[in-house]
DNA sequence: GCCGAGTTTGAAAGCGCTTTGAATGGCCTC
DNA sequence: GAGGCCATTCAAAGCGCTTTCAAACTCGGC
């Protein structure tokens, strides 16, 4: 079924029911509903090649894939897809993904570009001075970051407050009382990471307490580092009485190393890991219950998707900055500084 | 530059600018290097859209991302996606990724199905009598299936002899001299996972040897399920001499599990590891040296490419079975079974 | 009862490519 | 020197949609 045979069922022209469809105001409404009536009757679907032909936009974002770092695509990237994805597909966008190895990751912008593929790119995961800022922006392709980074090159970023969450959760800790803190964190390559350990240092600071450089840890978000990072600290003397950890996938491995270590979270040791949501991790089932810094990754996804829909519709990129401020949720796995400490 | 303008420049035809682009025969050689030559020199990249709404063909090749599973995007899948894209890349065919809830991933289909978006998709991970197929089949969606199931509708797919490597692996084993062996799986409601425990069964049998249950473990294919696994198994009495591990990923954690068991890998303990080649794990680089079952799971990418490719071009999908043997690499970290044992 | 504004519809011209069907010219044969 | 066969090339017709520009129709006001 394909619109001109729509057209002559209804006994209109291509024109109107084109109109109808895509939601043009100077259609009759009656005509409207009959239109979509039929659409959904004969079961129509545009073409997408020639809607994209006519219009001249791909109807798709790009996503390159980095394939030999087995530590980027984890968990957290899926969700912020998901989020993504959920929301391009209600304007019939795609996402092209590119799978590519680091090496070729600029031959694959570059590619991306100079096709008529995707009509902008989505990065994630900056570094702290992210070159891949400056060849998109060379490239004359349209994207939007996912984080933050260091340059002077004008665009469009979404990001949450990664160094004001940290400071806030490590204050927190701070008035409970404790005065050994570690941080179980990112790649600190990474902005997020940075960000986060920069929040942890400045709430430190303004108690007047320094920043003891063995209790801070840093690897990739998973659980198995996040034992390993926990372990380590925990050995460490004086032994910290609250732990921040980045990702609620280490702080699996942190709670398991705390038991191991044979101490009971949220009583010899207090914990806030960062939540980013995952329908499979609920910070209040756990037992204790997990204090968190929460933000959606996934809700970041769905507004990423919108965005880079204003920035398609003409937005200067350069006018979009979103910073999202984190929630600090106190639950059962922090409490006051064991009194012995 | 379009290809109208480009047919200026020289003096052409679109026609045969076009023809000449796309190595059809009739074209004169010189006339065919001065096109190529312009196109090179003027940057020429044919509109996306345009070429498919010609062609009928949306030149894209579909796969759902499952996002509520903690381990779906594991690192075997990117690889797996990394080969497949390299050689869809040769073919100016794109990836469109679809993440979605396994809830949703009938209805994601069913709208892959419906528009024009992807000429085909590639399944991965199925299961042992995987539902998919017989949607697709229905849908009338052109698919791939990269591994095996059960079921009567006839489709391609291409599998490596999972049964048949595990089988000689073991059978190596046996060979060695070891009598208690253990398995260290993936889920086994996958048919990989499956096959494999069946041939690690067959071998055992044919030695007239018993398989003992409490040898056999499974889960996801990470380290962390590694150790955990192997921590298992080897705290049983008499202890397994040996084991079977189904990635190179799981590996590593029985590598450590075995070092914290204070046993020696290679003397104490022998170990078989399928080696899906990960350009970051390379098995002749670790101490000691990993012998495996190795086939390239990023090989299976390219040529599911070709085959998909073949499927579009007219091919009975029904034809298309491929079955690729699997290679036992011997290395160090298989030995005599212990005498003491 | 006619005019202009406002509303609703349509014919047709693209979007940039592929492909059919026809034309051109060179060369060989008889 | 005419006819026929190849090897090349081209004009033009789509592919299925959007969008411009114009037409038709409705209605209230004078």
């Amino acid at each position: 079924m394909k619109l001109k045979e729509l057209a002559a069922h209804l006994g209109l022209s291509q024109t109107t029911v084109s109109r109808a469809l895509n939601g043009y105001p100077e259609v009759n409404e009656e005509t409207r509903r009959r239109v979509l009536d039929a659409a959904r009757r004969y079961d129509y679907r545009p073409n997408a090649s020639a809607r994209r032909l006519a219009t001249g936009f791909a109807g798709a974002i790009g996503v390159v894939l980095l394939t030999d770092r087995n530590l980027l695509l984890d968990p957290h990237y899926v969700e912020f897809l998901a989020g993504l994805g959920e929301r391009l597909a209600q304007h019939e966008t795609d996402i092209v993904m590119t799978p590519v190895r680091s090496a070729d990751e600029v031959t694959a912008y570059r590619r991306l570009a100079g096709g008529t593929r995707v009509d902008a790119v989505v990065l994630s995961s900056p570094t702290l001075a992210d070159e891949r800022i400056r060849v998109l922006s060379d490239l004359g392709l349209p994207f939007l970051l996912h984080g933050r980074t260091e340059t002077d090159v004008p665009h469009a970023w979404l990001d949450i407050d990664n160094e004001g969450a940290f400071r806030h959760a490590t204050k927190h800790l701070i008035d409970l009382g404790h005065r050994r803190i570690g941080l179980v964190n990112g790649d600190p390559r990474l902005t997020f990471a940075r960000d986060r350990e920069r929040g942890f240092r400045e709430a430190l600071l303004q108690a007047g307490l320094g920043c003891d450089e063995r209790l801070i840890g840093t690897g990739a978000l998973t659980d198995e580092i996040g034992f390993r990072i926990t372990a380590r600290l925990l050995s460490e003397r004086p032994r910290p009485t609250a732990l921040l950890v980045s990702s609620m996938m280490m702080s699996l491995g942190a709670f398991r190393a705390i038991r191991a270590a044979g101490l009971e979270l949220g009583r010899d040791v207090s914990m806030i890991a960062h939540d980013d949501v995952f329908p499979f991790l609920n910070p209040d089932a756990m037992v204790p219950t997990m204090s968190t810094t929460r933000s959606s990754i996934r809700a970041a996804g769905v507004r990423c998707a919108e965005l880079l829909g204003e920035v398609l519709a003409g937005r200067d990129p350069a006018t979009i900055r979103e910073l999202w401020p984190v929630e600090l949720i106190v639950r059962a796995s922090t409490g006051p500084a064991p009194s012995g400490a």
